[in-house]
DNA sequence: GCTATTTAATAACAGTGTTATTTAAACACT
DNA sequence: AGTGTTTAAATAACACTGTTATTAAATAGC
């Protein structure tokens, strides 16, 4: 009986694999070889392909969460929802792979949970309690800033900004102002 | 020597495959199955199994742009704007195994040519055009633009959107709103 | 100490991308 | 027409992959 610490070992492996490979690059027998132990103990202990990449994804989600509570709240909402874009960015540019994995839709649809994108919420909820928001369903705001953040840094990831020759941090602020003089007013 | 018309057989097979069963499912051998030659015709007219999604994402990119072109243009810029937005969302959910593959960034950082965002570009420029945009670079609203776009329908293929519990089409309304808002000046 | 059961390693199967080899066809030239 | 040569496609091979069946080893109970 490997125990549980060897659960942890295979996933670490794997993440590091998928970090520093890609996806593609994810085998059962590397990871195996890289832990110490044969392919039977990845089954028994954790499952096939795809549970091992919902493990590393459940993993990587725990990192991503985690720093999205590390950005503090301050006296100023605007600001907090900014930061938490930014920081939401900066851990994507990171992790790119381990962020496709998280949010890369590769299962097609799956069950989100909505728990790495709580500390968005709360700020739009916030916002939403102070009575700024310019439309009647905080949620909906909510689904706007995910929705503008999340394509800028996978649009950033890919390639795609190089390509409208912009700064690529101006450009992020470019749009994380637009949503917000968009979604609440002043 | 079978010609330039097997060239197409086989990225249109490629494409279906792709598009039914998603893009892990493409194997060089079934391609060569379904058009009726064997893998070898394949790396000659078209090379390896990169080259040949390279190709279907060309073909894919064809159709993509057919559609944004085909949006036409009324006398009233931001109507334009929201129309090509709302023809960029309905071309990826129809195709969505087909889009990660043009914008998944499963390659990694690529070459992206700016021909399949040109119409939103055309439609931002006019707005720039009329003075009426509310930052000083085009580009980077077209950036923006195409970043809430491509966001709202990644993450809605992914399944995303029913997490925050609405439906689909008005949330995707509020997204073009709010960046219209945030950006152009009445 | 010996059996019984769990656990992990090994081996096997079907399938993959890719390359090497072989077979078949087309072509050029006398 | 027949021979030699070049080209093209099919077949076979190699090194992988995920997954499962089988075998060996270690542990538990008595």
């Amino acid at each position: 009986m490997y125990g549980a610490e060897y659960h942890q070992k295979i996933v670490v492996a794997a993440a590091q694999i998928i970090a520093d490979e890609g996806l593609s690059h994810l085998s059962l027998r590397t990871v195996a070889r890289k832990v110490g132990v044969s392919t039977t103990v990845i089954y028994s202990l954790i499952g096939n392909r795809e549970d091992l990449i919902e493990a590393v994804s459940r993993e990587a989600r725990g990192s991503f969460v985690r720093e999205q509570r590390a950005v503090g709240c301050t006296e100023n909402v605007l600001v907090d929802l900014k930061n938490l874009g930014r920081a939401y960015r900066r851990w994507s540019l990171e992790n790119p792979a381990l962020y496709s994995v998280m949010f890369g839709g590769y299962f097609g649809p799956q069950e989100i949970d909505r728990e790495p994108i709580a500390p968005l919420a709360d700020a739009v909820h916030r916002i939403h309690a102070q009575g700024r928001l310019k439309i009647e369903d905080p949620w909906q705001a909510v689904w706007a800033f995910w929705s503008a953040v999340h394509g800028a840094t996978t649009l950033e990831i890919a390639g795609g900004c190089v390509m409208v020759g912009g700064q690529s941090e101006e450009s992020f602020e470019v749009i994380l102002e637009g949503m917000v003089r968009g979604l609440v007013s002043a």
